[in-house]
DNA sequence: ACTTGACTTAGAGTGCACTCTAAGTTGTAG
DNA sequence: CTACAACTTAGAGTGCACTCTAAGTCAAGT
């Protein structure tokens, strides 16, 4: 389609990244992302960089980062190197965070857990119930 | 306050669930809850069991369930023991859910716990850069 | 020449889950 | 008697993160 010199359209990085391509625009609005390069007709045209970028801040999205964060992440980012101990400063209480998270995902799956192993007892019991009685009506050993 | 004789009042049963007064109304509102108990004053009584309920409810929440799955849980709930199958049904695959998300906020967690190690070790070796330079000032060997 | 389809923009709309407001009632303490 | 705090209601408002719309441009294919 493209004479694909490793650029790829928003189609094709939304598709990649896993993101829509309406997300894609929006996230470059708010400033998650520079203003991407553009071909002679206007369309965007990602870099491998840009996807990396766009990757890892679905990543931190999907753990749960807010879009606010990352936009203060990403402002930093765009500060350069001198902003380095910052953003490892804001990536270890993101960590602290998912793994606070997990913990009490952890803890509520196990209660859910519990309460199917729970139901599935009592179901397992009727089961038997029911076979039972089944069995004395086909044996004729009613009442 | 009260003469408790185990009911709470909604502030009381907020605090123990970690809802606000507002989200048990809001629950009791579209249906999570039947209709809570009041006293004489009309102010609402939360028993043991209505507690019990929310609090199951706030866990299912917590790990991701949405507000129209657990109204169809409550549904169900209020049809009685023969919807026990369905609902079973529903626990496992919330679990399932729930496992799958974990799974991916694991794989993340491991790429934002690399990236903080990258960037700790370039700034380690800045540091040490730093301090190595420091030194040959101090010990006038510059140059 | 015309159609098709992928893109562009600014800005409006959506869905979710609350969260709050305003006006009113009730029970207790001073 | 009065003040206050805790509750009540219906319904409006909020914040988040998208998600879509409408109108337009452009390049390629038939």
């Amino acid at each position: 389609m493209n004479t694909h010199d490793d650029q790829l359209t928003i189609q094709e990085a939304a598709e990649v990244i896993g993101l829509s391509a309406h997300t894609l625009r929006y996230y470059e609005r708010i400033g998650l992302i520079h203003p991407i390069n553009r071909a002679s007709n206007t369309h965007r045209r990602y870099t491998r960089d840009d996807v990396g970028w766009l990757d890892f801040l679905n990543k931190l999205r999907a753990t749960g980062m807010s879009i606010r964060q990352m936009q203060a992440y990403a402002q930093l980012q765009r500060e350069g190197d001198v902003t380095l101990p910052e953003r490892v400063e804001m990536l270890k209480l993101h960590r602290q965070e998912v793994e606070a998270h997990m913990d009490v995902l952890r803890e509520f799956l196990k209660l859910i857990c519990y309460k199917i192993e729970l139901y599935e007892g009592i179901l397992a019991e009727a089961e038997a119930a029911i076979e039972d009685s089944t069995t004395r009506i086909e044996t004729g050993a009613e009442a």
